[in-house]
DNA sequence: CCTTAACTTCACAAATTTGTGAAACTACCG
DNA sequence: CGGTAGTTTCACAAATTTGTGAAGTTAAGG
């Protein structure tokens, strides 16, 4: 399947990567992220620059400016993506970390912890001798668990990086 | 805070245990799954016998048979509750089990697939002597490598819990 | 300072999702 | 076999979520 009619002025098989922005974007949409966020996202993850402006946003997902606009406030607050401003000029700049957002996607300090905190209010409300109460204590520690583990995992990775792609 | 008005016919804080059941529902919904699976799930995690009838969870959750019905349906497909049969009834359980309902949650085989699909995919389209294809193969290899890392971790946790709580 | 490019906020219309009642199944029990 | 307790399916009304246009805000450049 060749480059789609039109100008070709571009390498790129635009057409291609549009589908495959709808299609990645979905799979996010799955996990729980919202639509026009995970949009943004998959754009942005598909750029050869790794960052976009605003407005290249707008224009290549048909959406107003408004849209974005919430959807990167989104994604910034999941340190998802970065804002930066171009120097010069009150355009800006949003920019997937080549190596970390799939870190922040794993790591989710915070929802580990809302998770810990509500269970630890459950054993407290059912009270820890009870049989619903210690079945609670044990998820209780399985997160423990895994927030600690999960720090580890990904230091394995960063040294597993290294090796596959050097640190660039 | 003692027992809330009423007849004390049982142990349990009901007004305390209902509560949590919405405050830890509220946790699953914010991780992106639907309100009725997120509180019938809690409730059942919250019961003594780990397990409740489909008219109990109407009645305790205040909602239709059809919602549980559905809610039921969604938990047992992600492999989170499983229904048992009430012998010599048409009566049927939905229960949590103990150990492996956490294990459910982290594992996510089904999606990790998907992730991997549509970032070789993005790959292709993008052509992998590209930034943004380079970016996206690193990418893939880190979920790569959470796909195998995970397993592990999941062993780990259980000879852990082995030691902190005997077989059971 | 004033103009204006760029981003953000807000009220609202459209689209989607959710839970319900009622009807349709299913399979025990007599 | 028929009655019935229990569950599932379905069409729909209500509630929620989503994206828009337009007005509001901010700060660069003259």
């Amino acid at each position: 399947m060749g480059q789609s009619a039109g100008e070709g002025r571009t390498e790129r098989d635009e057409d291609a990567v549009a589908r495959f922005v709808e299609n990645f974007a979905a799979v996010f949409v799955d996990a729980g992220i919202q639509r026009m966020p995970a949009r943004v996202f998959a754009a942005l993850l598909s750029s050869d620059a790794g960052a976009m402006s605003s407005a290249e946003l707008g224009e290549q997902l048909q959406v107003s400016p408004a849209a974005v606009s919430g959807a990167v406030r989104y994604l910034s607050q999941q340190h998802m993506v970065s804002r930066e401003r171009e120097p010069g000029t009150r355009r800006e700049r949003y920019r997937v970390h080549n190596n970390q957002w799939y870190e922040a996607l794993a790591n989710r300090d915070q929802i580990m912890k809302r998770w810990e905190e509500a269970l630890r209010e459950g054993v407290s409300s059912l009270g820890s001798e009870t049989p619903a109460g210690r079945r609670m204590a044990e998820t209780q520690a399985f997160f423990e668990f895994v927030g600690q583990e999960l720090p580890l995992l990904l230091e394995r990775w960063r040294e597993r990086r290294e090796e596959l792609y050097g640190d660039r």
